[in-house]
DNA sequence: CTAGAACCTGACGTTGACGTCAGCTGCAAG
DNA sequence: CTTGCAGCTGACGTCAACGTCAGGTTCTAG
């Protein structure tokens, strides 16, 4: 699969998946004139790449946890250090939850104090 | 209240404050020296923002919002506006939940597969 | 009254994940 | 063969949310 593909079938960027490639999170093996081509399971991969993005993991961690995803094989402190993550990211769900409980809050406000037609101003009685 | 004691007791940066100021985030009365005074409140509202830049919106969208939060009034446009906040970080929740999945799968693997003494290497067979 | 901690403005620096542009090359179709 | 889209490298641009530094002012404890 050539790169533009993989960037229409994962959802993202060529310029990312080069970035991704720098940053060694994704391989990819070369034509003879120097084009790169991805197996099948590249399109999985990035979007996990893009998943473990969306959770607020720098690359560089990201590039320290593929080969557990691969090998399923840690050190102690690549082990700690998932875990630590994994609370990470629960933690932010917990936030995230409790964001969009205020944003429901104010929203129900919204709706029975009313919508008005326009610009309320810079709240002052009318 | 001064910006240093806002700043401890909100966990944010002196910097960061001013920061808010600047983007019309927050308001503060000035002493008659030129430094900045807060009221109580202030430390709800910048645990507030902090809530909503922590869900990924970024300052300018909280600025249309905070009207909102004070009045409970909206118009059309701003009220389709906060539905659509809320859905994306309700999809944010969701994404993370996967990650957070995905991540204790591996984690689980690591556990049953073993933990290794060593850096595991480029993932070849002992 | 004075030391020094806290504050002020203004301006430049940082970081990550790409966007974008320039200039050149590979490759499949007609 | 040539057209032209797709791909390549290299390098600079961007954007948000601050960090940090300089150079000066205000406040407060003693």
């Amino acid at each position: 699969m050539r790169i533009g593909d993989l960037a229409k079938r994962s959802g993202v960027s060529v310029r990312a998946l080069r970035y991704y490639e720098e940053q060694r999170l994704l391989e990819s093996t070369r034509t003879p004139g120097g084009q790169r081509s991805y197996p099948e399971e590249a399109v999985d991969r990035v979007r996990f790449i893009q998943q473990l993005y969306a959770a607020g993991l720098p690359s560089k961690v990201i590039v320290g946890f593929l080969p557990c995803v691969a090998t399923g094989r840690a050190t102690r402190q690549m082990f700690d250090h998932l875990l630590a993550e994994r609370d990470r990211i629960a933690t932010r769900i917990d936030e995230l939850t409790e964001a969009r409980t205020k944003l429901d809050l104010v929203i129900e406000q919204v709706v029975t104090t009313g919508i008005v037609a326009e610009d309320p101003g810079p709240a002052s009685a009318p």
